[in-house]
DNA sequence: TAAATATTTGTAATCGATTGCAATATTTTC
DNA sequence: GAAAATATTGCAATCGATTACAAATATTTA
């Protein structure tokens, strides 16, 4: 690989001239410019970005790290990370823990040893980082720490998880049991609590046998609905993201319930398959790309001014389809 | 961010030592290291990867670019090239191109520019790369470029194209229609062939109406089925991946098709949800985790040894399920 | 034409680590 | 206890760029 001194003998320059030449191109003179950038050409020179981010500390990269690249939820906020991200002239790497802490810590390190400028985080499971505190410039989207103060993109857990119990309530369902993430996890946690409160408000206990834990993943979903539908009669089934609620409407199917029929099921997300199901998911639409470009836009303010911004609270919204309808007794 | 210097002072030791202690702990005297190591604690200290990788020249990650997030069947290539690559101390990063080959090549970049050792590519859109050779560490998965002697991983598409109208063929059908991905793309040039091949074989000619271009997407699958439908009569349809085949028959089924009854659809790739769809889509599997785990070996055999290695076809299965079904007349 | 000013270029320090070589300290051997 | 062998440490060069500052050159002004 050629080096900037090879290009500065072929041109017959100083190294400064060259890198200036790609740098400050103004401050160069027109006939030294073009001398370089001949000489650049000829020996086909491409800049070690590393030796340049050593000296300059920025690499105009950012690193987003993924809960679990298989869950297509991330697929269209990673898309609008990268519109802003692109528009402003950075680079977006993507960093897949598999669920992983010891992996997303990997990945922060990229950050820490200067490799990337800063991280979007798309999972909660960061152990460390709570540890040495919120040092480096980092913005979290749909997860968040309710007690460490990282800027935050999300949505309103508990308002959509009431919106979407609310709206099987009315439809006349009485027994609605719910498949949740990780119970430690704080959304699963917020939208337990939006279950509740609708719940209770209608004037129903809260039936432990209606809760079934999963992992957000489909098969986790599938396996759920076996459990659910062994010790607890529904009439109605309340997931926590599409991914499980498309597992557990599989499940119910080959278990011979017919959606929504003997099973209304409300998701969450909204997946591109979603609409193309059968029957098609009820769900509650979370602002995926927008997620995306706000949690950039608010990592480059960071980036540039230091400014330290608080929680961004997204609006969601019920997309009614075919996989819900009108309690009936059966 | 403090540096190997404060540690090394803080330590009463000199940064040499520091880093020996670190890299090599078995050549600094046991007493020293607890002093280092100590030091390293109270300060926080975590190294420069940037600085290191500049002495080192090596970067310990690898770069994967992908075309398209959205498209699941590159999830579990991801996963198996993780695997590798966590075993053998290889951080992996991401690039998702959008289908954009200067976005590409801002990935390739990271490579000349030392900060990744190589790349995996699962994109032929890497417009550049031809034109400086195949210079970097590199291996392609899934595409390819016929001319240029890159290693690569991949499955045999002609031969797999061939098996899935085969046998819709053996099923009794006589008009097979086709959705290909981007024509000019020589994965596509090769299913076509695979197509041609067992028409011909069975006596019959080839019906320019009969094929559709998509984009490998879902929705270029739904669109390009309804273009089919309008000029040509099928009993079967072959997509090109299983992501064009689900949004096919979506399309086919709003369109008023049974599928089977009036229309078999069989795909490839086999994803997650290809065994759920209704009816569950009959399709070429390919082994996406072997596929990946195969190509993090090669690449880090050229890393390592600088060994090249070349072609690697891997075995594909027809997975017969419920979208495909004997003709019958209508 | 000389002085003042502006433009262009070069010199050398610097970023934060690693590592060959030399210097020093420790242990072993006789 | 001295010499030899070995283990530990430090000095200083190095990786490949950027950039403050100074020096050289070109341009404008009077």
């Amino acid at each position: 690989m050629p080096t900037i001194k090879e290009v500065a003998l072929l041109a017959g320059v100083s190294t400064a001239t060259v890198s200036r030449a790609m740098m400050n191109p103004q401050q160069v003179a027109e006939k030294t410019r073009r001398k370089v950038e001949a000489a650049i050409a000829e020996v086909g020179y491409s800049p070690n970005a590393i030796a340049r981010n050593l000296r300059t500390s920025e690499s105009k990269t950012i690193v987003v790290i993924i809960p679990d690249i298989e869950n297509m939820f991330f697929a269209k906020i990673v898309r609008g990370i990268q519109t802003i991200a692109q528009q402003q002239g950075y680079k977006v790497l993507l960093g897949d823990t598999v669920h992983n802490a010891t992996l997303a810590n990997d990945y922060l390190e990229l950050v820490r040893s200067k490799q990337a400028d800063g991280v979007i985080s798309l999972t909660a499971e960061l152990p460390k980082v709570l540890q040495h505190g919120t040092s480096m410039p980092m913005v979290m989207a749909c997860e968040y720490f309710p007690d460490f103060p990282i800027p935050t993109v999300r949505i309103d857990n508990q308002a959509a998880a009431y919106q979407a119990v609310k709206y099987l309530l009315e439809l006349g369902h009485k027994q609605i049991a719910y498949i949740s993430g990780p119970l430690d996890n704080p959304i699963c946690i917020a939208r337990s609590a939006g279950y509740r409160q609708a719940m209770q408000e209608a004037g129903y206990s809260i039936n432990e046998l209606a809760k079934e834990e999963g992992d957000f993943s489909f098969h986790s979903g599938h396996a759920a609905f076996e459990r659910l539908h062994r010790q607890y009669k529904m009439s109605a089934l309340f997931c926590f993201n599409d991914m499980m609620a498309l597992g557990a409407m599989r499940s119910a199917i080959s278990l011979g319930l017919k959606v929504p029929d003997d099973l209304s099921i409300v998701g969450m997300d909204d997946l591109l398959f979603s609409q193309y199901t059968d029957p098609q998911l009820t769900t509650i639409m979370q602002p995926q790309t927008l997620i995306g470009e706000t949690a950039m836009q608010i990592l480059i303010k960071i980036l540039n001014a230091k400014t330290v911004h608080q929680d961004n609270v997204l609006q969601t919204q019920l997309l009614v389809r075919s996989s819900s309808r009108r309690y009936q007794k059966l």
